[in-house]
DNA sequence: TATGAATGAGAGTTCATTCAT
DNA sequence: TATGAATGAACTCTCATTCAT
């Protein structure tokens, strides 16, 4: 079982300042404003404001305010695919890495209740309408689901006359309404404690 | 088979119906241009001008810019599950039912990409910022697939230990991310005939 | 004897609005505030104030604050230009055309300070960052001024051995830093009263 | 002849001799900074970063950005003035003086481009709305034409009829269009190889 | 009903200047 | 002296909405 915390952590880009300190202080703000009022409702001012720094200081870390919605969302997803793919490879067993990947992702975005909304609120948008970066990401999540799928079909099991990349969407599309589901719900409960029933279904779905 | 093209069709309400050739030319324009930018980013102005009418006109038939999003997803989202809830009752078989479902769900928005779009991107968050008007259509519509799955359990179909709410979730979740990943797919293809593989999984993870 | 107040009136390019009294109004607001504070201090507010409309009218108008700049140099010197090249056809002496030039050039800003104060502040500025196009008109007028000096040099009027660049140079710039002096002065004199002086010297200069 | 590169160096003033090179090295960076985007456009920041210094250090030695424009204006003027009244002392006659003045005058900018269009493009600007000290130069300078001028007048060589400010105006404005139209030419020529031509054009206007 | 000119609040971004180190 | 991160006031431009015609 990861840390829970840390899997989530955005960290600053290399070129940024040694410490970093008031950088993760203006995303985490960003991402929590964000998933208050939605990237365009958001103002940059509020983001200053609640980072605890005057509005021209933001500019000094990031281009603009799209950036600040590209940073918090590339870098919380590259540590969560890092993270993942790190995993996957220690399990040999197909289904057992389909069932990891669900706990972690349910588990990333349950820790972290602001970035899960802005994952669910803002991804889609910003897959079509800003940097595709993001999309790259999800591809990239999405390559590992189907490998580990096209893996299970090899070793006999899941049915092998499934199409693989209909079968990664069923895996992701259930587990990502699990998290739209949560973070719409008003009662809180552990989001990570959904991922056995799920995967459950989805690989006894994929099973023979 | 359903008739694709009226399945999605947006009607205006009783009250204009007199003038609702333009209130529909308004909504048509308005489901393309938000398609095409994204809510926030159109402009009432692209809208009427799509529409060839005057932009004050768009405020004799909307109260505000909000309202026209509304409109078309409460329109659309309401015909849909009025349409559900009636074929839904003539089949007795609930995983029939669902299937039945998917067809439905994949050949509305199949059927009309820009309503499509606008329901995969913007849906989540006019759920949380805007009216949660249309919030409740999506509690309907997943209370008719946990119904369907109920009676599934009930009728020895579908495994009773599952939890109902987390196999609506699953179904529903495969189907969108279908759609969502058709949205996002540069090459064209026909999203309904991906219902039965789609189907399939989730129907096979559901039984015994 | 042109009507002076006339001669340095701005006019709407045809596309404006039928009456273009808006359109003027904006524009005069706009040279009264470049004059006072210069282009780059003035605001966009300022000049919606002077002119009596809301700021976001002027954008009805004009693209953007160097438009309105550009629009008021280019305006007015086009039609001192065609103007001047009319007068011009009509005066068969060339040493009397330079001394027509000379009153109208005097006329045509001492008319109007606030105009000459743009022109001799900021249409330096602007043939070097902003649109090149009023460096054109400039060369269009010293073509004019060019060519009366060659059918003088023709004539027998001037002397033949004169560049002609360097003698149209040396008219503009004995008649700009009149301008320019007039403008900075803080005593009131009639502009147009040192055209015959100014002339006197320079084509007494030019002369065998 | 002068020693041209000399003649428009910027000194710093007496009280930060010791740190002169600093002070110089920012001065000069403005200057070609100031050529290059004009006063307004123009950053401190660039100016710190093309005097290879800090942005703080700017305002070690300079109030601000303003007092950085007036003083290499002032810094250059005064210099010019002074080079100027010493040489004129030393020529008797009033026609030498002024060709002398119309060398100098050409000699000076034509040497140093980058002051030549700040000169050009920001002295009248800065006479108007910046300190008018650097207008109180323009006026000794102008003073030791009209001086020349009188004395030609009294000795013979003018006509005695010109208003002396008119005849003064002219000198300088030829010259200073012979400047203007320098420093927006694309080609490149030598700028004080046009002083005699001019003068012989001036000069012919002002005598009998 | 329909128009579209006019409004004016609002937000992102820049940059001269300061000051703790 | 020198630095450069931080500040925050300021300004341009946009656009949802209104209303006189």
């Amino acid at each position: 079982m990861p840390k829970k915390d840390e899997e989530t952590q955005i960290q600053p880009p290399a070129s940024s300042r040694a410490t970093g300190e008031k950088y993760q202080r203006i995303l985490d703000a960003a991402v929590a404003v964000f998933a208050e009022k939605g990237f365009h409702v958001a103002r940059v001012a509020d983001i200053a404001s609640k980072a605890g720094v005057a509005d021209g200081t933001v500019y000094l870390y990031f281009k603009n305010k799209e950036e600040i919605l590209m940073s918090a969302i590339n870098t919380a997803f590259d540590a969560f695919v890092n993270r993942a793919r790190a995993e996957l490879a220690s399990i040999p067993s197909p289904p057992d890495k389909l069932r990891r990947l669900a706990h972690m992702h349910l588990s990333a975005l349950g820790s972290n209740r602001n970035l899960a909304v802005v994952f669910q609120m803002e991804l889609r948008q910003s897959a079509r309408f800003l940097a595709p970066f993001s999309h790259e990401h999800m591809i990239e999540y999405l390559g590992l689901v189907r490998e580990a799928i096209r893996q299970g079909q090899e070793q006999g099991f899941f049915r092998p006359d499934l199409n693989e990349k209909i079968a990664a969407n069923c895996f992701f599309g259930a587990l990502d309404e699990m998290v739209t589901s949560w973070v719409l719900a008003s009662n809180e409960y552990p989001l990570e404690g959904t991922a056995e029933p799920v995967a459950n279904v989805i690989l006894h779905g994929l099973g023979k």
